[in-house]
DNA sequence: GCTTGCATTGAATGATCGTTCAATGTTAGG
DNA sequence: CCTAACATTGAACGATCATTCAATGCAAGC
């Protein structure tokens, strides 16, 4: 293969690598591709070259956010919890955690999400990752629905889970936007208080 | 006052009903000058005479969408319910509502939260109506609280507050960008289940 | 060493945007 | 009427952006 000066995978990667460094700094309506090009020390023409258009590139940029963020593996600890709800809770803790250790991913994903609302191939992405995240959450749910059957009759799996998952979303808002006023061990004190049975 | 076509705020509030709708259809990010200056049937040069800039309209628009998102009186059946939890729950339930109601005020509401992540004040005018938000669930989680002081010793009026508020950020979230999986009863009772001691 | 094929450059292009401004229209007061 | 003061117009400007492309660089195969 002659000609090939760095292999096609590399280059893009650092192209991406560029455009999440400009997208977590100026936004996602300041990344332009003569800013991912400087922030990459290559020509404006070349990031044209290796992604088709802007709108490609950023759809893998989504694509290099999501891979990257839903790997999110249930740490060993919250498995040998005792109760459900002690599970599901730490589930929730970690989740909190993990929104507030890394603004700059979930500032970006926010605007994701904005702009998701319009654009129909960033919106399925999303949506898909939003049932993945769901489906994350759904047997913890269904152990404590299972363990308290009075209590939550008529509540299904995925209905808590819609819930638990809503929670972390809203968190996630409030942390971006007001992150000053958001506590996390306020917020599951109360969260334990809802799910906890005396 | 010679000269006087029309009443300034009568102007202005048609511009802004021209930059909302343009908001609701093209986003923020495709709300420009032009376009809303075309939907209102003026001159672009107009719109920048009643408001200085771009910038300036924006905020008046968050403003205009703001003052008239807030009221949002508490109807008078949820005030006749007889226990706390039925008074929160029912709130839940008429905010979910609304949320879904008005898609286009919360898809805008949306672009702005993004946009507030960045824009100082933007962020400023958010963060402030977070807290009156936040203000409008105290009373109801202060009474659930202290319904039930031996299960939620430890959470504060404001903790059940802020969750409650997160979670219909949560919902917020949900319904617009997947609004077909969205079914608010789903949620309700999910969080019925939780708020209720058998 | 020459050629072939891909990578890379950087300037040019066309479109769009926010903003400005001289010219014109319009109305109220004298 | 007439004029002062504000409203309105629409073209023009400069900036920025995504995209294109002819020219150049460069490495592998023959």
């Amino acid at each position: 293969m002659p000609g090939m000066k760095a292999p096609e995978t590399a280059r893009r990667e650092q192209i991406l690598n560029a455009a999440f460094a400009v997208a977590a700094r100026e936004g996602l309506e300041g990344t332009t591709m003569l800013r991912i090009a400087a922030s990459a020390g290559l020509s404006p023409g070349l990031v044209a070259f290796h992604f088709k258009s802007k709108r490609l590139l950023l759809l893998a940029l989504l694509d290099w956010l999501l891979a990257s963020a839903t790997v999110h593996d249930i740490s060993e600890n919250i498995a040998q919890l005792m109760t459900p709800t002690d599970r599901l809770v730490a589930l929730l803790r970690q989740e909190m955690a993990r929104v507030s250790s890394e603004p700059d991913r979930i500032r970006l994903m926010f605007d994701f999400w904005s702009a998701g609302i319009r654009d129909t191939e960033i919106g399925d992405r999303l949506r898909q990752q939003f049932d993945v995240y769901r489906a994350t959450f759904r047997p913890f749910a269904a152990a404590v629905v299972a363990a308290e059957t009075e209590r939550f009759a008529g509540v299904t799996a995925n209905g808590l889970a819609a819930v638990a998952v809503s929670f972390i979303k809203g968190c996630a808002v409030q942390s971006m936007i007001d992150p000053v006023h958001f506590d996390i061990n306020e917020y599951l004190v109360a969260a334990e208080g809802l799910m906890t049975q005396f």
